[in-house]
DNA sequence: ATCAATATGTGAGATTTAGTCAACTGTTAG
DNA sequence: CTAACAGTTGACTAAATCTCACATATTGAT
């Protein structure tokens, strides 16, 4: 009495057959070949030690003992298919909630976010404004974009999308005093920055060869920001140069509201879409490849 | 939209998990290890993109997602289990039909009846007159027991439990006026047969070194019976000489009413116990273990 | 009648799945 | 603070399952 349960593969098996009315339709409904489910109702009659078909002219039909398994078998499955879809369509209708810092969100995503909307419509995506500083530890969001360098904690899945680039940035009218060939020149300007990239100038300064010293007394004389969002507002007001992800200041830069002159230079940073535990692929896989897409366009 | 349906082996998995609250719990009523319904579980959360549990204490919780996954899968699987016991319950309360011929029903089989039926009553054994000549072809009988020489067709399995050895037999009134030391005086003798074993007359000739010929001669002058049953009636009764398979006359020869002055010879005909095909081996197998023990023990 | 087409059954071997074992992490109770 | 418990995971192994190719049986068409 123990296993009154024969193994559920052959169940299957048993109903595919049993309400398709044939081995054949049933293989090719389970994406196997006929010989699989015959050897499958060969071990469900061994297992019940009563024969469940018979042969019936070219085809088979089910024996009195097949059709009483066959009414509750069908209703049980029905219902188990019913109930894993219903989650599979819960799991795939929830917006996907995707955070990203403000000055990301603002000044790179918001403009493209149409365009993504459009290209990924299943994805019902959501985005908000990231709050967490640690980008995997919010549990409400799908999955974060943000910059962040390594190394990165184990248990999240952190997808590389491009290194980050820096540059110092300015208004072309601040930049018709300028000397713009020599960086040097610079550190006479008002210096922009904001506590949230301590390490922006410096590294810049460091590339460019530049004293630290120097550059230390610069800041000193600038003007510093709360949030990356108002510095830039700031250096297209042409208030003074400021240091940002190349990213966010690409749009303006093709427009002409800011010019680089100085160049840009790669940091250890790396933007990133990190991705909690049990994040379906399906879901985060397409929008991953739509972020690489976007941003390998960009460089072009 | 495909395959919208996990491996059904990891929603049993999830499905005892649930119900008994414990991944150890679970594992143990699969009979398994916990670190096996472990994964399964895990491949779970991944086909559907949605942790189902969660870690609580040291054991673990539904999620929202798992609790509603588990109302319609937890009713499946009953559903499921209910309809594989019932037919389970009806193939094993179902009589067990042993179809035997009618001499050998009569005269080894009736008498051990009662026994047989204390010592293996979940059979709910019920014998008939086997009515086929050939024993695989019954379709509406268990089993069938009977004498028959190989070979035997391929699509049933036929179980040999003994070789058949025939004896002529008399009744000792009449062994009386025989001299029973030389096989030849015999022939003098009114010979019984039934044109339903042919052979067996020749047969027992044969081995004891008589010609066919005289045995011919004795055969015209004896009597013939349409069933072996008769025949052996016959031969208690005195009318004269009978063949018959010796197990049919064991309990004759050990009351007296018959006795075998010449010994009893093997022939090549087997005493078999024909299964078709889908007959329960767990049904099947206790009569067969039994009938051996039961021939066993006569032996000795 | 014979041949092609259709449907199912089966032996042998390959592949995939699922399971075991043992070590590891985290939690609770004494 | 240790021992017992509950679950997870890496590496390996065992078993179930599938495929392929061939065999058998029925049906319909030439």
């Amino acid at each position: 009495m123990q296993h009154s349960m024969p193994p559920l593969s052959a169940l299957r098996a048993f109903e595919a057959t049993a309400r398709l009315g044939s081995v054949t339709a049933a293989a090719d409904e389970l994406s196997v070949t006929h010989g699989a489910v015959s050897r499958q109702l060969k071990s469900l009659d061994e297992h019940f030690g009563v024969a469940l078909f018979v042969k019936s002219g070219r085809g088979i039909a089910l024996t009195p003992h097949g059709e009483r398994l066959q009414s509750g078998v069908g209703e049980a499955f029905a219902r188990l298919k019913d109930s894993c879809a219903v989650l599979k369509h819960e799991v795939e209708e929830a917006p996907f909630t995707l955070a990203c810092p403000g000055s990301l969100l603002a000044r790179w995503l918001i403009p493209r976010l149409d365009r993504l909307n459009r290209e990924l419509p299943q994805l019902k995506l959501k985005v908000v404004v990231s709050e967490s500083e640690q980008p995997g530890k919010q549990t409400d969001v799908s999955a974060t974009l943000a910059f962040s360098e390594p190394p990165w904690p184990e248990n999240v899945e952190v997808m590389e999308l491009m290194a980050e680039q820096i540059c110092a940035v300015v208004s072309p009218q601040l930049a018709a005093h300028i000397d713009t060939a020599k960086p040097a020149t610079l550190l006479a300007n008002k210096l922009l920055y904001t506590a949230s990239r301590p390490q922006a100038w410096p590294q810049w300064a460091n590339a460019q060869g530049l004293e630290l010293a120097q550059l230390e007394e610069a800041l000193s004389k600038g003007q510093g920001f709360d949030h990356l969002y108002y510095l830039m507002e700031a250096a297209v007001a042409g208030l003074g140069v400021a240091i940002a992800p190349k990213l966010l200041v690409e749009d303006d830069l093709k427009s002409g509201r800011l010019i680089a002159p100085w160049g840009s230079i790669e940091t250890p940073a790396r933007l990133c879409l990190w991705l909690p535990n049990q994040t379906n692929s399906y879901r985060s896989e397409p929008l991953a490849a739509w972020l690489k897409r976007e941003l390998g366009d960009e460089h072009c």
